[in-house]
DNA sequence: TCTGGGGTCCTAGGACCC
DNA sequence: TCTGGGGTCCTAGGACCC
């Protein structure tokens, strides 16, 4: 099984000799029976599809996509239903008269890959055409581990911006110590009130976990994304200030 | 959706090294 | 003094997911 968030898993079913709408049966009964929820499941060839099929009838449903009919149920589809097409793809393909994943299938990869880059373009040619050998991930290491703060009036006072920024360095070092993580990379984000975000980084010569080594690079590289005047007050206003050390090493 | 929080991955430019 | 090409690391921003 592979963890999908709060509420979504993908299961590997492929070992198991009963009718794959049985498992999927029991599934939803026991779900039902331990929590009083329904849930919806999708089966299909690979998780693409799954995740698609899951989503196709929405409160309690069950559908399944077939090898030999995939292109039939996707193709009509609105590129959006498509995982890793959100608003800006869409609003983009849209442009280019691909409203369906099967225009999005007509598409030439060469297109696709000029348009949206090799790494995408090329997600997109083989997705729109069902086509996802990704494996199940049972089992992954956190790349970076993140705390941030959205204030309840945007607020101009350094001072504030300095002690919350604190805060969330102290609640990381925490997490990270306690999950046995260093990290090498420092970043400050911070959300004006126009919404406008910018991030600040710092990489240590080292990782390190220290509270103090990790505040002292939060704060360098603050001062560079903002600076207070002589009166201790920012700019532009502040909404939002966050915290997220990465390259972690055990 | 007038916009919360915790994540991942990708791209692009610049620095630096051989 | 000027110049190639490739590789890696760092930084900043953006799109996307649940």
């Amino acid at each position: 099984m592979e963890d999908a968030g709060i509420d979504e898993a993908f299961l590997d079913i492929s070992g198991r000799t009963e009718p794959p709408d049985e498992t999927a049966g029991k599934i939803k009964d026991l779900i039902f029976r331990k929590t009083g929820l329904t849930c919806s499941i999708g089966i299909a060839p690979n998780k693409l599809l799954a995740k698609i099929a899951s989503d196709l009838r929405k409160p309690d449903g069950l559908t399944i996509i077939e090898k030999n009919n995939k292109a039939a149920v996707i193709n009509p589809l609105p590129v959006r239903k498509l995982w890793g097409v959100g608003p800006k793809t869409e609003a983009h393909l849209k442009e280019m008269g691909i409203n369906t994943v099967g225009e999005l299938a007509d598409a030439p990869l060469e297109k696709l890959m000029e348009v949206f880059g090799r790494s995408y373009g090329g997600y997109l040619y083989n997705a729109s055409r069902g086509i996802d050998e990704s494996p199940l991930v049972t089992h992954w290491e956190p790349k970076s581990v993140s705390r941030e703060m959205t204030f309840e009036k945007d607020i101009n006072d350094w001072q504030e911006l300095a002690k919350t920024l604190a805060g969330l360095v102290r609640e990381v070092a925490s997490e990270m110590k306690g999950e046995g993580y260093k990290g090498k990379t420092v970043t400050v984000k911070i959300r004006f009130a126009d919404f406008k975000t910018i991030t600040r980084a710092k990489s240590l010569d080292e990782p390190s976990g220290s509270p103090e080594v990790l505040r002292k690079a939060a704060f360098e590289a603050m001062g560079r994304g903002i600076k207070q005047t002589r009166k201790g007050k920012v700019y532009p206003l502040v909404r939002l200030i966050g915290f997220r050390v990465s390259n972690l090493a055990s």
